[in-house]
DNA sequence: TCTGGGGTCCTTAATCTA
DNA sequence: TCTGTAGATTAAGGACCC
């Protein structure tokens, strides 16, 4: 790491300013410094996906409530979000990044880590290579982008929320420790709504009064895996790897009703389009999972899950509607109007063309018996028959260890 | 304020099994 | 036949992210 021959690490971070937004107002010149807020439309059940600067001037935000939004600024241009063209914007950004390194992480459309590590020959000192990021991408999208560069994820992350807009940060290895001194807690990653609540019942504003807080007292808080997280990130140390597209564990689709609804046929007919529309996608990826599991929230945000494991995992509609179907009757709800019903599938398995096969044709080891189970089996057999010795010799086949 | 949709990961509890 | 138990698996809920 210090004066070693190992080339210093670079990371950066590219994030879109206001992306839904920012597309629609450039596509849209009329939309020209006017507040423009994506997400659902006034007097619908939704929240903002995107709102731009002008829109933020009025305390807009994301995952606000689109009713709240509205009471802030009525007067603001409001739009459904148009996903397919989102992505096709998004297509050609990662195409002008992959011009600067091969090695990237998409985290979302709008943004992106990159490995900047020993572009200084080609590009320059990691301010160069930023500001080149952000010209290349304002002259084949027509969108600002604000960039952060540090030594690792973490810090290149928290330089790119540091000048958004249209921002450019560089911190440098040295600089890690003052950088992150003053920062909120609230800016960690990981850090949402409750854990601000205990920080803040604990006392720890900053990042610098993080620091001095023994791992101990933040894990009888926070439990064991997020204590560390946080003194870890308090501290700037973080990975610098890329990680690469690991594919996707789970699928769903889950709607919210523009009413509550009590009738059943309604819930039925809604789950089986929403089963159709995950095994069509699923059938698409060629993934056939194990799980099914129903999501249902009532009147009042009451939320609960209900899943069930599969003998067989499928991508088939029929057999995902009528296990959700069984969950949602015989999973002991409430029964109370519905807001949001919901299905997934996720714990994909091996098919059957895939190895596990071979194990069939293995010569069966000897494996050592809990005397008592032997004697057991020899018993139940005497008594019942061949049928059920059967069924003891395949219990044999599982390893079992005797004390 | 009145809270979308699509995900991931973590914690905890209950249940199964060797 | 009974019993205790550790570890794995399943299930439910919740926090968080974009």
């Amino acid at each position: 790491m210090t004066h070693s021959h190992r080339a210093q690490r670079w990371v950066g971070h590219a994030d879109l300013d206001a992306f839904y937004a920012s597309v629609e107002q450039r596509d849209c010149p009329e939309y020209r410094d006017r507040p423009v807020v994506v997400g659902a439309l006034p007097g619908h059940r939704g929240v903002v996906a995107a709102a731009n600067y002008r829109a933020r001037d009025f305390g807009i935000h994301s995952a606000m409530p689109i009713a709240e939004a509205y009471r802030r600024c009525p007067d603001a241009v409001y739009l459904r979000p148009d996903m397919a063209k989102y992505s096709r914007v998004s297509r050609k950004i990662f195409q002008i990044l992959g011009t600067i390194t091969p090695v990237i992480e998409p985290v979302s459309v709008d943004e992106a880590y990159l490995d900047l590590t020993g572009l200084e020959k080609l590009l320059g000192p990691p301010a160069s290579i930023g500001s080149e990021i952000k010209h290349r991408i304002l002259e084949a999208s027509g969108l600002t982008v604000s960039v952060g560069i540090g030594p690792n994820r973490l810090i290149a992350k928290l330089g790119s929320e540091h000048r958004k807009p249209d921002g450019l940060m560089v911190v440098h290895p040295d600089e890690v420790q003052e950088f992150l001194a003053p920062m909120p807690v609230a800016n960690l990653r990981g850090l949402g709504r409750q854990t601000q609540k205990i920080f803040s019942r604990l006392g720890i504003r900053s990042v610098g009064q993080l620091r001095t807080v023994p791992l101990q007292i933040l894990e009888q808080h926070l439990g064991t895996k997020a204590a560390l997280s946080f003194q870890q990130q308090a501290l700037g140390i973080a990975s610098s790897e890329m990680v690469p597209g690991r594919g996707r564990k789970s699928i769903s689709k889950e709607t919210t009703f523009e009413e509550d609804v009590r009738e059943q046929e309604i819930l039925r007919d809604t789950l089986h389009k929403l089963a159709a529309e995950v095994a069509k996608r699923a059938r698409r990826e060629q993934l056939s999972g194990a799980v099914v599991t129903l999501k249902i929230r009532f009147t009042g945000f009451e939320t609960h899950t209900r899943q069930h494991k599969l003998p067989v995992p499928t991508h088939d509609e029929r057999v995902i509607l009528r296990e959700a179907w069984a969950l949602f009757l015989n999973g002991n709800l409430p029964s109370k109007p519905v807001r949001l019903i919901g299905v997934g599938i996720s714990d994909w398995q091996q098919t059957e063309t895939e190895p596990m096969q071979a194990d069939l044709f293995e010569q069966p080891k000897k494996r050592e018996i809990d005397d008592r189970l032997l004697k057991t089996i020899d018993r139940v057999a005497d008594r019942f028959g061949k049928g059920i010795l059967q069924l003891g010799c395949t219990a044999t086949k599982n390893t079992h260890k005797p004390r």
